[in-house]
DNA sequence: TTTATTAATGATAATGATTGTCATTAACAT
DNA sequence: ATGTTAATGACAATCATTATCATTAATAAA
């Protein structure tokens, strides 16, 4: 199998394919912006970026694009409580992995973490199983986030 | 310790006056209506269910007044994907406590669940223990989801 | 109880993130 | 190379939320 190591082509070439979607240059550049941050951009953000390399983008593809990556589950869409969305990756290369975020609410700081990662799997495993018969839900996806002051936010009196 | 049945004077009577707010009518209305129901109201919702009962109410204070309830804990703000926040009284007499929700992506139907809350609290105290020390933050809330589809939603083809 | 202080309110306008429209472009199967 | 049609970009529209500001009323002082 080979390009698992993504010298090859672009990992996401097949995902698109695949689908029926055709992989346009507004696409391409978008996931590479993403597949090149830790950061966790906002559609404008993104927009910002991506122009830079290809101008010509305009704004509302770049929110159609998105969206069309979170239905495919190719991207993750957040609220951080900010009053725009965030937008991450959720797998290749670069990416960090199945993790969850702690959110200081004094500045908007996000930390990224995967501590517990498998004692918490292991309790949601059980927890899905659980709710899923009780309530007849098919669970796809879960949010965790922890909500709190960050080390510098703790100093400002 | 009197009142704690909800037969007396509204059990947050203290808390406003406690931290130097003024119990008002809007407010006094606006936490009725929380009270009495056990659905996930948006801004609009409240406004529309106050306004019958206290017609002289505007939408603007209903954001702020929500505003101070969340900022005083009294109240939890949520945001289930629909493009508008959703909150939920945090305590008293009507609140079924400590709980976490199941949201449908395909119809928006939202679902209280409280199993296996005695697992999920042990765990999340032992992963705010460590992340408190690994990233340095106070953490003082934490928020869980899982996303799936209701019975009604998983059988249209 | 009357009065003074000022937090709270409501009408209205403004903001800003996101979505809808539609003529034009370009990806890709043939 | 060509045709089909998904995708695009410029622009307008939507709509939840926030800002402004003159007026009202909750509370404490007299
Ligand atoms: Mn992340
Ligand atoms: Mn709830
Ligand atoms: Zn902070
Ligand atoms: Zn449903």
């Amino acid at each position: 199998m080979p390009w698992r190591d993504g010298t090859g082509p672009p990992w996401w070439h097949g995902k698109f394919r695949g689908c029926g979607y055709r992989l346009t240059a507004s696409r391409q550049a978008i996931l590479d912006v993403l597949s090149k941050t830790s950061k966790h951009l906002s559609a404008e953000d993104i927009y910002l970026k991506v122009h830079k390399i290809y101008p010509a983008i305009g704004l509302t593809t770049v929110y159609r694009t998105l969206e069309l990556l979170v239905q495919t589950g190719m991207v993750f869409k957040f609220d951080f409580g900010d009053g725009k969305a965030r937008y991450e990756l959720s797998e290749g290369p670069r990416s960090i992995g199945h993790h969850h975020h702690l959110v200081c609410t004094g500045c908007g700081r996000i930390v990224d973490y995967t501590d517990f990662i498998d004692d918490e799997i292991e309790l949601l495993n059980q927890t899905e199983k659980g709710l899923s018969k009780k309530y007849n839900f098919k669970i796809t996806n879960h949010l965790i986030q922890f909500y709190g002051l960050c080390y510098r936010c703790q100093n400002i009196k």
